[in-house]
DNA sequence: GTAAAATTAGACGCCATTGTCTAAAACGTC
DNA sequence: GACGTTTTAGACAATGGCGTCTAATTTTAC
């Protein structure tokens, strides 16, 4: 009887799943097969109408599979916030490496917001729920990770929140343009990117003695 | 004979131009269907076909078309930056603003930026253009803007690429998920994220006594 | 007004895709 | 090995879009 021989069925779902994601993030809704989603899942097309009615279906199975596996992705850094404030340049610098690595310059990340640029009009609902649960997650969380921080004493922080997204924004500046054009940056220049910010952001929150130590003034790579 | 009766040719031309830039924004290029193009045009089928030899050479033509009037706003944004520092806060805050409302969360950066993310990979050449000449000039430009200011010593700047990098991501920092989602900033959300922004930047690289004028320490809003 | 050029509506062939259906094959459990 | 389920390959109709063609109509230049 039917009791659970869902061994080989998850697997197919699996590999269903993988592969619409693969074709619809290089076509897009309307450009994808489902003739391309079989053969990259090496399945019959048959099997994919049997599991998921209509490639709608398929496409929000897709963008909910990747939505979770995101948000599971992003609660895991998050909880990698460094905690007190022994070396604080190092251990944000770490964290930034990790938030852009894993979360925003990933594959799920940059499918994301992909999906949500081109298919988002055409399903508000599916990709709202990401955009509180992820990037609006992201913000709050972050701003309390922040104010943790600053109450004890390694930051001064006026605004949380803005300073929560100024800390993302800054994280990316360098590696904006690559991902938005395709490219996935190195470790190198992951590194070298969250060194970049996390120093701008100490410049511009750090406690006067905290950033000071360490640094000369900073006034001698200044030019003439 | 055949002399410049590109009167009523020119405004046909704009007008399926326009109309390409609307659907292909909206639908993606596989999505978008020619019949769409030529209802929203109020132009025949056939005409589109005698302007543009077929769907690829449309698409093309409208993406040049955008790039280049992004182009042109960029130039125009960028030669306005502020030339001393009489007022810096409140200049830099201004051309904040101009910039991300002009160029980057207006309708042609987005439609850009949406476009090299779903059909950047296959028309690398097409958008490679855009990228050296948009978002490329845009942090070169804006570092030898900086280091003009830094050469006054207004600003304390040790690398000019990335203060350039990070001017423009804090200055996007609090509209990047309203872009992200297709809306579209008030005149106050802009005037309010470009003086956050601001404010940060000059945190960070400001000088010292410079920044200190007029604000208190700042120290006070620290909570406990 | 006239002639050339441009535009239009519509039909057409072609091709790709979606979603269904069927019969055969593979699979897993007993 | 037998049975029920799942999977498979392929055929199938229906749909829709692309690009072409034609004949009629409108626009434009002179």
């Amino acid at each position: 009887m039917a009791g659970h021989r869902q061994r080989g069925q998850c697997a197919k779902r699996l590999s269903i799943l993988d592969a619409a994601a693969d074709v619809f993030c290089r076509q897009g809704f309307a450009g994808a097969s489902i003739d391309e989603i079989a053969a990259v899942a090496c399945v019959s097309r048959q099997t994919i109408y049997n599991h998921y009615r209509e490639k709608e279906t398929l496409f929000v199975a897709v963008v909910e599979d990747v939505m979770n596996r995101a948000n599971a992705m992003l609660f895991s850094v998050l909880s990698s916030f460094p905690e007190n404030a022994d070396n604080l340049e190092d251990d944000l610098t770490a964290f930034a490496v990790r938030l852009n690595k894993n979360c925003i310059c990933n594959h799920d990340g940059k499918f994301l917001r992909k999906l949500v640029q081109t298919e988002g009009e055409r399903y508000p609902h599916l990709f709202q729920s990401w955009r509180q649960q992820g990037p609006g997650k992201l913000t709050t969380a972050l701003s309390a990770l922040l104010a943790r921080l600053a109450h004890g004493r390694a930051l001064v922080i006026d605004d949380f929140d803005v300073a929560a997204r100024q800390f993302v924004a800054l994280g990316n500046a360098d590696l904006q343009m690559m991902t938005l054009f395709g490219e996935t940056p190195s470790d190198a220049e992951l590194e070298k990117a969250a060194r970049n910010a996390v120093r701008t952001f100490l410049k511009a929150y750090g406690r006067p003695e905290t950033e000071k130590t360490g640094h000369p003034p900073q006034l001698a790579a200044i030019s003439g």
